[in-house]
DNA sequence: TCATTAAATTGTT
DNA sequence: AACAATTTAATGA
């Protein structure tokens, strides 16, 4: 399905829009900045396609500029478990570039996606130089090990109704997906995908949480109405 | 720009 | 898993 060859970052100038989704970029410094925009490279991911895989070194800090990509890893017995999804304005990698390790999941395209990356030496020259910067990745740590961690509670959960809920109110989280904003595009194929349920399922699950009024269902996409309703919708049912 | 057609997505069984 | 209904994207005059 996918070709076993890294994604092809190609350097070209990013336009004005791409470097708003950018949510790190206005916390530079100019001279900053400019070491970083003149580093950054583009990529377009292709459905299937692998941003990263488990093993490999580390060569770059990733970002979405757009699309939906898929954080996953596959344990001993070879089965695949998926953390998460990555919607645009997110960022991921922090963790092993900082140490120069090797990347500890896969990241994925769900859909045709738009994907940054920072070189890891720039990353760190980042970090020796921007306290801004480092502000911004101590926060993404901070917030993703709070993810990481209401995360296991919805494994352990059983109903699919509350597992939809949760997991959507982490995709629609302002400070580590500042790009989402108030519509989240991502249809229930590829929700159903992230979650881990059928798709008639999740379309259950999403119909009646529109009836509670915590999210509208709309064609290729999902919009919140009440975030808080979707954190913390307990079970009942 | 508009109308037609194909493709994608959703709602339902 | 299959189907029909609906929405969007693509095409071409």
């Amino acid at each position: 399905m996918q070709t076993d060859s890294a994604l092809h970052l190609r350097r070209r100038a990013l336009t004005a829009g791409e470097l708003d989704a950018i949510p790190w970029i206005h916390l530079l410094s100019s001279l900053e900045r400019d070491r970083a925009v003149d580093d950054l490279k583009i990529a377009d991911a292709a459905p299937g396609e692998y941003i990263c895989r488990m093993g490999r070194p580390v060569t770059y800090w990733f970002g979405v500029v757009d699309g939906l990509l898929k954080m996953s890893s596959d344990n001993a017995e070879g089965q695949t478990m998926t953390f998460t999804g990555v919607p645009p304005g997110g960022w991921f990698g922090e963790g092993t570039a900082m140490k120069r390790e090797t990347y500890r999941y896969n990241i994925q395209a769900l859909r045709k996606s738009m994907v940054a990356g920072l070189h890891v030496d720039t990353f760190h020259w980042l970090l020796d130089h921007s306290i801004g910067f480092n502000r911004f990745v101590m926060n993404q740590l901070n917030e993703r090990l709070g993810q990481f961690i209401a995360a296991r509670e919805i494994d352990r959960m059983t109903n699919p109704d509350i597992r939809v809920a949760r997991s959507l109110a982490s995709l629609f989280n302002p400070v580590l997906y500042p790009g989402v904003g108030e519509v989240l595009r991502i249809t229930q194929q590829e929700l159903a995908y992230l979650v881990g349920l059928s798709r008639q399922r999740v379309n259950e699950a999403l119909t009646a949480l529109a009836a509670q009024d915590a999210i509208k269902v709309e064609y290729g996409g999902l919009r919140v109405m009440d975030l808080q309703a979707l954190r913390s919708r307990m079970s009942f049912r």
